[in-house]
DNA sequence: AGCACGCCGACT
DNA sequence: GTCGGCGTGCTC
């Protein structure tokens, strides 16, 4: 057998793969393998077979196994790879072990809890007619086409993608699930397992390295017919994969923000393309992005806009928290954060035995600063972004340089007094239960309920009205339906739109729009009051009258003006390391060097250039942290642009340049 | 990511 | 003297 070349990707951070050879194994792309590399062993993929000559200016090695007990990862797989190498600028080799289960395989022995229930009913839902015609539609078409189904809360999206699964099951074709992490919860794999009863498989990062392992298997050998999972599932080197569902595929989460930076939506649609088959985004408030493609044509858009059971949404009102009847606050005694309106309704829920809940979006720690008077929010003038509050005085815009002292009084009004936004779940827990010492209240937050017990607990304490107040965080926005419950109060909106981030209107809309949809889903009519001291905000007014299109429409107009994503692509550059000097130095370098290239080349003419600034958390975990973001409507000449700034960054010693591209979370 | 090399402080 | 701290550099 004569001699052959492989170019392999190892598990080791460089930019490209390695080539190695061999006379005796024959490797084919796609094989596991062992090989030598300095004085260690690592493994690898075969992605090439490569015509490389013995003289390259390196020593050619063996490579020393070909891993069997693995199936070839298919050709298909190494293409979506080396997209995913090359346009998130991660190293291609480090890539390549996220498909490999961590441990050996090993037959299931008795466990303490199946992963998946053990549930036999095979349960048949009947779907709408609207239904129904959505899953016609989107199996009409063959091979690669995303679907954005559009349905509001409560119309049934989940059946939606039950059907479709049971169809994909029907021509023995795998699908993969992509759900955010949150979303993941025992209540909702049994929802699946009713339906599919042993065909389901799960992955996400709480499972043991051995239940991960399995579940790989049992997907790897075609065994189970469907994943669900978070992002990493992804990685699963599918039979037969015919179909992808990406449910809430608006959720920010779905982008990982370490090592591989990633896109869970977006990596799926690639991998969806690669393979060439169908890929269904749903959600009740779709992306920005998602959207956009819809009205372009490039997404076929179904809608679903029957709630079940004709069930109303909730009447939302909106308190401004500047025009307060005093006489009334002074008369019920309210601390400053409750307005009367909201105190007398939940007086009478509580006294017509109902569940009232209050919604604190803490999202907003980076404090945003308000004139008490006007409501006035102090923004950067060069960003349209709000400024955010470091110490007592130092206003600090987290896009740019810019930076001003805060003054004692509203420079717009000149009367009122800034004041910081906040309002902990602890203090309102304190106040409520002075004003209604009968009430029985409960916390969820994340420093009260940790893991998933404490959720469960408190969830049941809920649903047997053994609690008449619930105060939380994010937590309570999440999917949960509880009987008695008719009222909530959003005690602070502005928090939420508050925050430095372009998207900051966005999700502020997703996440009204998703508390909203909690109250009045049994008794009655659920109703939904939302304090707030901008009561003119955009974010606000649509989510009021549950308008998604009305919202898109306008926010993808101020996104046009201003040149943000979906009208341009984005990716931030993150400088770190221990001296702030070095760190200064090396950012203040890459951006002259990022002026040059702009400068100096036509095709880079299109890319904007912000900062370098101090990032958000200028010190995080010890290092010194600088960012400099980079804005293009062309996403071909920003990635080049980010190449020609990645070879720049090895120059600079005790300096880590790390890039993000599509950056969700800027700060 | 590993692993080795190399150049400084502090300890038998 | 040398043991070991971790900054720096390389891996087909």
């Amino acid at each position: 057998m004569s001699e052959q070349f492989y170019d392999i990707a190892v598990d080791a951070p460089l930019d490209k793969p390695l080539t190695y050879k061999s006379k005796e194994l024959a490797p084919v792309v796609g094989s596991i393998v062992t090989v030598p590399l300095g004085k260690r062993t690592a493994r690898g993929v075969v992605i090439n077979k490569s015509n490389a000559l013995e003289n390259a200016g390196f020593k050619i090695k063996e490579i020393e196994k070909i891993h069997s007990e693995f199936p070839q990862i298919p050709i298909k797989l190494i293409k979506w790879m080396e997209w995913l190498s090359n346009y998130y600028q991660y190293p291609i080799g480090q890539i390549a072990r996220l498909f490999l289960p961590a441990l050996d395989k090993k037959e299931g022995s008795a466990r303490k809890s199946p992963v998946v229930p053990d549930v036999l009913s095979r349960k048949s839902v009947s779907l709408n007619d609207e239904q129904k015609s959505v899953v016609d539609a989107i199996l009409s078409f063959e091979g690669f086409h995303t679907h954005l189904l559009w349905g509001v809360t409560g119309s049934g999206k989940t059946e939606v993608y039950l059907e479709l699964l049971e169809r994909k099951l029907r021509q023995d074709e795998q699908a993969l699930v992509l759900v955010p992490e949150i979303s993941l919860t025992p209540q909702m794999i049994r929802r699946f397992s009713e339906r599919f009863g042993g065909q389901i498989a799960v992955m996400h990062s709480h499972l043991t390295d051995r239940e991960k392992t399995n579940q790989w298997w049992s997907i790897v050998e075609g065994k189970k017919k469907i994943l669900i999972g978070a992002r990493s599932a992804l990685f699963c080197p599918f039979k037969k994969l015919g179909l992808i569902i990406v449910d809430e595929e608006h959720e920010p989460s779905f982008k990982q923000d370490a090592k591989l930076k990633y896109h869970g939506r977006d990596a799926a649609i690639v991998l969806a393309q690669t393979l060439d088959i169908p890929i269904c985004l749903g959600s009740a408030t779709p992306s920005l992005e998602s959207w956009k493609n819809a009205l372009e044509k490039k997404y076929y858009l179904h809608k679903l806009t029957q709630r079940y059971k004709g069930l109303a949404l909730p009447s939302v009102e909106i308190v401004d928290l500047r025009t307060l009847d005093r006489e009334l606050v002074e008369k019920f005694v309210l601390p400053p954060w409750l307005s009367p309106a909201l105190y007398t309704k939940t007086k009478e829920r509580l006294e017509k035995k109902q569940q009232v809940a209050f919604f604190i979006n803490r999202r907003g720690v980076a404090n945003t600063v308000l004139c008490r008077q006007c409501g006035i929010v102090k923004m950067c003038p060069n960003c349209d972004i709000s400024l955010t509050l470091h110490g007592k005085i130092h206003l600090n815009c987290h896009y740019c340089e810019y930076y001003e002292s805060l003054n004692e009084h509203c420079d717009h009004c000149h009367a009122g007094e800034y004041s910081s936004l906040g309002a902990g779940t602890e203090r309102i827990e304190n106040d409520l239960a002075k004003l209604f010492p009968d009430a029985r209240i409960v916390r969820l937050d994340r420093d009260e309920i940790q893991g998933r017990e404490a959720l469960t607990e408190a969830i049941e304490k809920i649903e047997n009205h053994k609690v008449d107040i619930i105060i939380g965080t994010q937590m309570i926005a999440k999917g949960l339906d509880f009987q008695k419950l008719t009222l909530l109060g959003v005690v602070l909106a502005d928090i939420g739109f508050n925050i430095p981030d372009f998207r900051a209107g966005e999700r502020n809309f997703q996440l009204l729009t998703q508390v909203s949809g909690r109250p009045g889903r049994h008794i009655e009519r659920g109703e939904v009051i939302i304090q707030t001291y901008n009561p003119d905000h955009p974010s606000l007014a649509h989510a009021q009258i549950h308008d998604f299109i009305g919202f898109a429409e306008f926010e993808l107009q101020q996104r046009k003006e201003l040149s943000y994503p979906p009208f341009s692509r984005m990716a931030c550059i993150r400088i770190h390391g221990l001296k702030l000097d070095s760190v200064k130095r090396a950012a203040k370098k890459l951006g002259s060097f990022s002026a040059g290239l702009v400068k100096k080349y036509p095709q880079f003419g299109n890319v904007h250039v912000l900062g370098p600034a101090a990032a958000a958390l200028p010190r995080l975990n010890n290092k010194y942290r600088y960012h400099m973001l980079l804005k293009s409507k062309s996403p071909t000449h920003l990635r080049a642009f980010i190449k020609e700034l990645e070879k720049k960054s090895y120059s600079f010693s005790g300096v880590k340049v790390l890039f993000d591209v599509d950056p969700i979370n800027t700060l």
